[in-house]
DNA sequence: TCGTCAAGTTAGTGCCTCTAACATATGTTA
DNA sequence: TAACATATGTTAGAGGCACTAACTTGACGA
């Protein structure tokens, strides 16, 4: 689906781009086990996934994944990396074109995070749902605190600081709060509560203005 | 450990209180499994948890929760179902002596939402983090909606409005995603972001006023 | 050309969930 | 009170999964 290949492989020199040799060696397995894990944790959810179903998927046997992950823990690790920093890319992406220190900054990032939370249901979970007994890996936190310096940057612009200060960090926190708290019962509940919907853009807007004011 | 036998069992006439019969017959299996169920879901987490664990801790055969339970997703979910209770009652309970429609009424059910996140994080985890794909039960739907309602109780008042208006859905949306996003990240992080602390009780408050205003 | 090593394979262990068939206690009814 | 029906335990076992050990293949460098 995604050409997201080479990602996360090790450079390896030369590999012949004739994929179709019928191959006993794979080519880049690494790569194909990591979309195959990420298709079935988006479709049949993360506590149903297995690494027998993902060999199944990318066609090797079921020993083969581990020549590159250590266990299956790796492999969700190695997929929740690849979908984090895809957000933060989402979430820059999306502030383009919108000027300087503007709350429209702000819920731009808020629109992404929640996108995600509704696009990517599986990743999203296996961050942020509270794997923590089985998944505890430094790489992932330093991954969030990274989206989180992300959003204290533009809220400092909009605050007029010119760094991040302690009431700017209490400020983000708010939002993040609240952000990641829609996300999650967006996803498990959709916007319309009891036949009642609320716009999310005006939503966040009215969020961004009671928290910067 | 809590003493929560009979909660979830159904009524049986004349259970003879001699619990040490050295029994084939366990007196309440269902309750001990429950008790057994939500002890390791808190102490190795939800994903760790399995029925064979349970069974040891209770000291029946593997074969014998299947008499009183369909299978592993409905004894996590009967743990759920009598977590939430708690959880509403706690809420309730905290409002007591806590003059109607003031504010401090909203941020202690604030407090509590969070402790029991902090207090219970396998449970809160189970029913908030999404086990979607796993556990979808109805009766966990209409649990989540009651503790809501508790919620848009107070926030009516506080608003002064006699009903629930879309308004005060409105504001109670808000507020609860914020609440609840809060829990998961204290729940991941804790209350101390790089070094610096803040004060839950302070923080709720200044939301409230922002979300009530 | 040959040896080495990365990256596949098959076979097998031990744990898990869940089922089938059997055993035992309990309480109802003749 | 005896016998039956039912609820609730048991043991045995099927099938799936995560992971390991030992073997095989083939690509690359000396």
């Amino acid at each position: 689906m995604t050409s997201t290949k080479n990602l996360l492989t090790k450079d390896r020199k030369t590999r012949p781009e004739t994929a179709s040799k019928k191959a006993y060696h794979h080519g880049d397995l690494r790569a194909a086990l990591i979309d195959a894990t990420r298709q079935l944790v988006e479709e049949k959810g993360p506590d149903s996934f297995s690494v027998s179903d993902a060999c199944r998927l990318a066609g090797v046997s079921t020993a083969a994944p581990y020549k590159h992950f250590k266990d299956k823990t790796e492999m969700l690790v190695a997929v929740v990396l690849e979908g984090m920093a895809r957000h933060r890319e989402n979430m820059l992406a999306a502030l383009e074109g919108i000027p300087e220190g503007s709350p429209e900054r702000i819920t731009a990032i808020g629109m992404e995070y929640v996108a995600f939370a509704l696009n990517e249901p599986g990743i999203f979970r296996l961050k942020f749902g509270g794997f923590t007994d089985r998944i505890s890996d430094p790489r992932l936190d330093e991954g969030g605190q990274q989206s989180f310096e992300i959003l204290l940057t533009e809220v400092a612009k909009c605050l007029g600081e010119s760094e991040i200060t302690a009431e700017v960090r209490r400020r983000g926190f708010l939002l993040w709060s609240f952000v990641h708290g829609l996300s999650f019962i967006l996803r498990d509940h959709g916007l319309a509560e009891k036949g009642e919907e609320f716009d999310l853009q005006t939503l966040l807007d009215d969020v961004a203005e009671r928290m910067l004011n």
